[in-house]
RNA sequence: GCCCGGGUGGCGGAAUGGCAUACGCGGGGGACUUAAAAUCCCCUGUCCUUAACGGGACGUGUGGGUUCGACCCCCACCCCGGGCACCA
């Protein structure tokens, strides 16, 4: 008799597996592929269960997999570039590689404690420079097709961080990293790579994900691609000879009802058109506190609708009309041409900005039935599609037609055509930082920018840098660095000093692990090809736009290059819930973290691992519960005493095989275990190569314990080979969710060379089928009564069964039976008058 | 405002249009034990009714609809969570 220790059954199979390189992948052209891959994490030190839940899901798929015979890639690695690693080197005066490495080194420890079937072998770190010169490779493959190129611009600031941030790094007008800090926006020259060159493809190929990604994530991708499809319109300034304003309009079919061209406080053209304006000191005034705005940023959307008129007019190239040229806040510079027609009856931003500074508002679309629209009587806009009206010569075509027949002869007059914008901004890849891969270019003052050329890869990261979070580009006081020779003229000239972007790092990682160790290139094309698409991908929702659109670009770049076959990378992705505790996400500052290490080292990293699955289906949220992981923690005791009371006797047994099973001889005992085994089979496989639903696959296989509990004694009248079979069976089914604990029962069990070739128990009908079945009776729907019925009753007779049950036949008492329904083995329905 | 999710016992959650609340937690009772822990067994939606066995009504956010039958499908609405948002 012996007691379920999981710190001893976890350290034993832990070293074992370490021993045989258990999860150890390789290429096999002859078997076919599994890659199943969890985010990349950054090491910050710790894990939690917020974590592991993510690792545990992808871990009872890649041992659920392998079990179904599949050669399955189980990767990880370490997303080891990014600020954290510089700030605390400045707070404490350590490297950042140092700190950087040791919290891998613990993490990598919690990993291994939990013993997940990663093939070690393929680990990566992204700050080792055998990872980071691949960046640098790539950022040069992009500038020499011209996907790389440097501009001066606009872009986001965070003053907390002190760099620049991407787009998708901004969350509602403030850091992704701060969340307090509203971003400021300021011009500087740096690195842009050109993502909006696949706008298309990134929105088209989504189709080929429809039915692998979740909805959410491809509408959040479609709506930050943004794309809209309209008309671009010139204005002509009138009396400023060859001066114009272009418009951009989705409604081209409203522009007889525009009453002014508005355009954006830092458009381009404004200086020019105030030039010998009266009044053009009180209105630089305004403006100025426009641009203000527009440069703290996240004021913008909470501010009040604000504008000026320039003293300017533009005539409407289609009526003829003058329209007096306004500049607003709320026109942005960066969308479409920076500038708006101003159409009030028709457009809600229009129509408000419209009532404050009284421009009149006209109606030109009428819907095609319903009541009519009048100006006088307006509350709100009406952004209607019907039939044109005061439209000259497009009055009465509907609203798609005039569209049509305007644009065509925008384009016939030379003064606009159809035009389609994006929201999508080229990806900002300059940061003023230190711990990143260094941008491989170098300036030189003959020939400008010169790429560092291939064979000079990696430009290594110095790292011996004193820090001090202040100034710019850390990188640019360390002379040693800056100041370098052209790779082109051997003259003088300095090196790029800002990093690049870590989501460069993440974007094609998954590549690498199929090659990790080729010194000539990312990754050779053949394990490629092998290995990808990802089949499963796994993680966390907060990476949708992000990380995801980055991978499908770099995906795209990569075939373009001739590296890749495919569109994308990613086949099927699960996002899965948070981990909370008290209601809140578990994160180091909210101070709620349930430790991995220590749920581990108190229940063992099977009962962590099961009560994670159990708790919750993966897709939704999971609130932790320390009762919830008790009842987890005697779940696989149960298990454990269930198997050990009768292991001795059953290890010499040989299992039944599942088709030499003899029904007809078996005892009830016999035939309700079986009958409950291949139940759950069906049902645990059907959770995992279907619904993902492992909540379900646990309580089944409870059900399954239960029901060998309810059987006890299991010794007596029973054969032993049936008895060995279920048990197996049990097992195998729990060791995708407690793989310790399986191994070690299927050792107990008489077994010897582990599990990991062991294949998922086979599944057979007759089995599982029931040969009674407890039919419902229902009158009118209503529960009345319950027969037991043998299974092949005809519905004929099991309608005849159900009416002349004595309570049923009661409750009828004579009345007439307006209809019957019949649904065999489950329900009678009959329908009285 | 628009677009996704979601709303079921005391709690986490389960249910191809067919017994609502599986499984687990919590709670109550019992067995084992000198005792405790562990373990095992039974009960556990609300209300009404019965001495009791039992019987009945109500019940999946709200109101309608479709259907022999609705947590599930349709329509309208309320609430919660998330995403997007002066994007012209």
């Amino acid at each position: 008799m012996s007691e379920y220790d999981p710190q001893l059954i976890e350290a034993k199979w832990q070293k074992t597996w370490e021993e045989q390189g258990a999860f150890h992948a390789d290429l096999d052209p002859a078997r076919p592929k599994y890659y199943v891959l969890e985010m990349l994490p950054y090491p910050s030190g710790t894990l939690h269960m917020g974590h592991m839940r993510n690792y545990t899901i992808g871990d009872a798929v890649a041992r659920y997999k392998r079990m179904r015979g599949l050669n399955v890639l189980h990767p990880i690695g370490w997303d080891s570039f990014g600020l954290p690693a510089e700030n605390a080197a400045i707070k404490n005066a350590i490297p950042p590689r140092e700190w950087t490495n040791s919290n891998i080194a613990q993490m990598k420890a919690v990993c291994k404690r939990f013993g997940f079937s990663y093939d070690w072998r393929r680990e990566i770190s992204t700050c080792e420079p055998e990872y980071y010169r691949w960046n640098q490779w790539f950022f040069l493959r992009m500038l020499e097709r011209g996907l790389a190129y440097r501009k001066r611009s606009k872009v986001n600031w965070c003053p907390q961080c002190q760099t620049v941030l991407a787009n998708e790094q901004v969350v509602n007008g403030c850091c992704w990293r701060h969340e307090t800090t509203p971003v400021e926006s300021k011009e500087i020259e740096q690195w842009f790579l050109k993502i909006t060159a696949y706008s298309d493809a990134l929105l088209d190929d989504m189709a080929q994900l429809k039915d692998g990604w979740p909805d959410r994530v491809l509408t959040m991708q479609q709506n930050w691609i943004g794309k809209s499809r309209g008309a671009r319109v010139r204005f002509q300034v009138a009396k400023m000879e060859g001066k114009s304003v272009e418009v951009f309009t989705t409604r081209i079919d409203t522009i007889y009802g525009a009453s002014a061209v508005i355009l954006a406080p830092d458009h381009p053209l404004l200086p020019g058109l105030f030039a010998g304006i009266p009044g053009h000191a009180a209105m630089e005034m305004v403006w100025n506190r426009l641009r203000q705005r527009i440069l703290r940023g996240a004021e913008l959307a909470a501010a009040e609708k604000e504008g000026f008129f320039t003293g300017r007019f533009a005539v409407n190239p289609f009526s003829g009309d003058t329209l007096p040229i306004w500049v607003a806040n709320f026109v942005l510079a960066e969308y479409g041409t920076g500038a708006v027609m101003c159409v009030p009856g028709h457009d809600q931003r229009d129509f408000e900005f419209a009532e404050k500074y009284h421009l009149p508002v006209k109606i030109v679309v009428q819907p095609v039935d319903g009541p009519q629209l009048h100006p006088d009587r307006m509350v709100e806009a009406h952004a209607i599609y019907g039939r044109a009206v005061n439209s000259g010569p497009y009055s009465k075509l509907t609203s798609a037609n005039a569209t049509e027949k305007l644009i065509a002869d925008a384009r016939s007059k030379g003064f606009g055509g159809a035009e389609t914008t994006y929201r999508l901004k080229d990806w900002g890849i300059s940061r003023q930082r230190y711990w990143g891969t260094p941008i491989p270019v170098i300036y030189c003052e003959k020939c400008g920018i010169v790429p560092v050329p291939d064979n000079q890869l990696p430009v290594r990261l110095p790292e011996a840098v004193h820090l001090t979070g202040e100034g710019k580009s850390p990188l640019a006081s360390v002379l040693e660095f800056v100041n370098t020779t052209c790779p082109k003229c051997s003259g003088k000239a300095r090196r790029e000093t800002d990093t690049m972007d870590t989501f460069m790092d993440s974007s094609w990682y998954f590549y690498r692990y199929t090659d990790t160790q080729n010194s000539t290139a990312p990754f050779a094309p053949e394990p490629a090809r092998y290995w990808f698409p990802i089949d499963q991908y796994i993680g966390g929702i907060e990476h949708a736009i992000l990380h995801l659109i980055y991978s499908r670009f770099f995906c795209k770049v990569m075939r373009d290059l001739g590296m890749i076959s495919h569109n994308e990378p990613v086949q099927r992705l699960f996002s899965q819930g948070m981990v909370q505790k008290d209601g809140r996400a578990m994160s180091k500052s909210h101070g709620n973290v349930v430790g991995a290490i220590d749920m581990a080292q108190k229940y063992g990293c099977d009962t962590a691992r099961v009560y994670t699955l159990f708790a919750a289906p993966p897709a939704k949220d999971l609130e932790w519960s320390e009762q919830g992981i008790e009842g987890c923690s005697r779940f696989l005791n149960k298990v454990y005493r269930i198997i050990e009371r009768h292991a001795e006797r059953l290890r010499g047994v040989a299992a039944a095989a599942q088709e030499q099973v003899d029904l007809a001889n078996a005892t009830p005992k016999e035939k309700a275990l079986l009958r409950r085994a291949h139940q759950t089979l069906k049902r645990v496989t059907n959770d995992f190569d279907v619904r993902w639903h492992f909540n379900t696959s646990v309580a089944l296989i409870m059900e399954l314990v239960n029901e060998l509990q309810a059987q006890e004694p299991l010794d007596t009248d029973l054969d032993p080979a049936i008895l060995k079979l279920v048990v197996e069976m049990l097992t195998l089914m729990v060791s995708p969710m407690a793989p310790h604990l399986g191994e070690e029962l299927w050792e107990m069990l008489g077994h010897r060379g582990g599990l990991l070739r062991v294949e998922w128990p086979a599944y057979r009908e007759e089995l599982a089928k029931e040969e009674q079945f407890e039919v419902v009776i229902q009158i009118n729907g209503r529960l009345r009564g319950k027969i037991l019925v043998e299974d092949g009753l005809g519905e004929d007779e099991l309608g005849e069964r159900a009416l002349t049950d004595p309570r049923i036949s009661h409750l009828i008492d004579g009345k007439a039976v307006a209809k019957m329904v019949v649904v065999p083995r489950k329900l009678v329905n009959i329908v009285l008058r």
